[in-house]
RNA sequence: GGGCCGUUAACUCAGCUGGUAGAGUAUCUGACUUUUAAUCAGAGAGUCGCGCGUUCGAGCCGCGCACGGCCCA
């Protein structure tokens, strides 16, 4: 630490010089009376015509600019509710504390205490009477008017990003909104929030590769889960009717805008409840919330407009591919023909793989882009849902949608399964076909088979992705602007 | 894993045909008691991501590596 920059070694010397001056460079005795947002409210200033109000008000906060004139000085002042304007005059505050003020520096806390006034342009400001040091800024904050840019500083250091650009801060806070109004949602309709293991001796419920721990007292390797899927399930079989849960997965994956290795999913399971029951909660669900976010249910993201207005359309996979895709119907009909065409695609299929995992490759290829306006596939093929209730008509087909939007999948739904012979024949066969080829053997969960055969009422049940649903209502491009601390390899330089 | 792009002062960015590095903001000094990108005058601040090579000479050319972004798998 002794080869500081200037800047940095200046910011100490201050710091020594306020010390000495008898200032507490990190006071913890200021109670502001009021947030700026509450005093200095923007539209205050828009508004001549707003009542300021009367009498001493105590504010704290971060100063962001400062325009100095000697003897008197403006500084905007940033708290977490937004920004407001304060006037510091040497004649005011006399000169012991203006001594003080002279060593202040932008990023610093300071706590202001004085009466508000207009300036001559108009802007409501806090006149100091007197203020307080409260906290000392060591590092200078990054340009004021470009803000930070650089994207690998803004998500290695999100608190600098989250000072200095409100827009950020918009999101996160959005986010919040977003995962307590989905919160709200569920409760009022009866489910119940629960927390189900995230560290699994099997990991199940998905396909995806697990990261792995290993537990030293009971000396076991642990995974971490990659769904909740099988827990919640035994919940039902529990006689819980009605459940949710908002936690984290984690998947050992790519990384990209639309991946990061542990996300948020909100999973939840209704008894008695069908697809087609989850389609219509969804789309109430997901375009209720995003009135209240945007006052509108026609949005924008990344310059396309999306049209969130209940109901939303509707294909089967079949559908999707002949209308979306211009797949003809015969070639679908044709296990062989349609193994054929995929590969004709460039869509490389392991032998074991049949017709129904054909049509999900293809439809992620061809259809899945063309999805912006939300939309459900639904009669998903059971080869590759082996959660999923087959269809009561036709049992090579189960009663499953997804939803996409904006070309990318935000929801997973299905009918449960709930017969355990059908299950258990179903995760073996999967763990048969997924072969040897993977790190990590797949196993079969056989205590989820065991509650199955105590029974488990019928029920649907749903996973929706909610770093994606923040993406779409907040217009974000990248799943790491909506997550605070996305996952960045190590820097390797000195901090 | 592959392709393309990026990495220069604390921040945002310039940097020509290879000739020892520049602006704005921020900082420091001085002036200034209603500014709001305050203004005016002056000053300091850089292992040009890292390493190797080519060259009399590399921020610039070549190779390798690191980190990041976008696209693809």
């Amino acid at each position: 630490m002794d080869d500081l920059n200037q800047i940095l070694q200046q910011r100490r010397d201050k710091a020594k010089e306020m010390a000495d001056l008898g200032v507490d460079l990190y006071s913890n005795t200021f109670k502001p009376s009021h947030t700026i947002a509450e005093i200095l409210p923007p539209e205050a200033t828009a508004n001549q015509d707003f009542k300021l109000a009367t009498g001493e008000k105590k504010i704290a906060g971060r100063i962001m600019l400062m325009r100095n004139f000697g003897k008197a000085a403006f500084m905007t002042l940033q708290d977490s509710s937004g920004r407001g304007q304060v006037y510091l005059r040497k004649n005011d505050v006399g000169d012991e504390l203006f001594t003080v003020f002279e060593k202040l520096d932008i990023g610093d806390f300071i706590g202001c205490i004085g009466e508000l006034f207009r300036t001559k342009k108009g802007e409501p400001t806090l006149k100091i009477s007197s203020f307080q040091h409260i906290t000392k800024s060591l590092r200078p904050l990054p340009e004021k008017h470009q803000g930070l840019k650089d994207v690998e500083k803004r998500y290695r250091q999100r608190y600098v990003d989250l000072i200095v650009n409100p827009e950020v801060r918009e999101v996160f806070k959005t986010r919040g909104q977003i995962i307590r109004m989905v919160r709200e949602y569920l409760e009022e309709r009866n489910y119940m929030e629960v927390e189900t293991p995230m560290m699994h001796a099997i990991a199940g419920g998905a396909t995806a590769k697990p990261f792995q721990t290993h537990h030293n007292a009971l000396d076991m390797d642990l995974y971490l889960r990659i769904a909740p899927e099988l827990y919640l399930k035994r919940l039902l079989v529990g006689g819980f009717e009605r459940v949710f849960e908002i936690n984290r997965n984690f998947r050992n994956e790519g990384l990209s805008t639309r991946h990061n290795p542990e996300f948020t999913m909100l999973e939840f399971y209704q008894a008695y409840a069908t697809f087609e029951d989850l389609m219509e909660l969804t789309e109430d669900m997901i375009s209720t919330i995003c009135l209240k976010i945007n006052n509108s249910m026609v949005i924008e993201f990344e310059g396309q407009e999306v049209d969130l207005t209940p109901p939303w359309k509707r294909y089967t996979m079949d559908e999707a591919l002949v209308e979306l895709a211009g797949i003809k119907q015969d070639i679908l009909d044709n296990p062989d023909k349609i193994i054929a065409f995929a590969k004709e695609k460039h869509i490389e299929l392991e032998d074991k793989a049949g017709p129904g995992k054909a049509k999900m490759e293809l439809f992620d290829l061809l259809v899945e882009e063309k999805l912006i306006n939300p939309t459900y596939i639904t009669a998903y093929p059971t080869e590759v849902s082996p959660l999923a209730r087959r269809n009561d008509n036709d049992k090579t087909i189960t009663d499953r949608f997804e939803l996409f939007v904006t070309g990318r999948e935000l929801a997973n739904a299905f009918s449960e399964l709930n017969d355990p012979i059908d299950q258990k024949e179903r995760l073996e066969h999967q763990v048969i076909n997924r072969g040897n080829d993977e790190e990590i053997s797949p196993e079969v969960d056989y205590d989820f088979i065991r509650a199955l055969e105590y029974g488990m009422p019928p029920a649907a049940g749903e996973g929706i992705g909610i770093d994606r649903l923040t993406m779409l209502l907040t217009n974000s491009a990248s799943i790491r602007d909506v997550i605070l601390f996305p996952h960045l390899r190590p820097e390797s330089k000195q901090v």
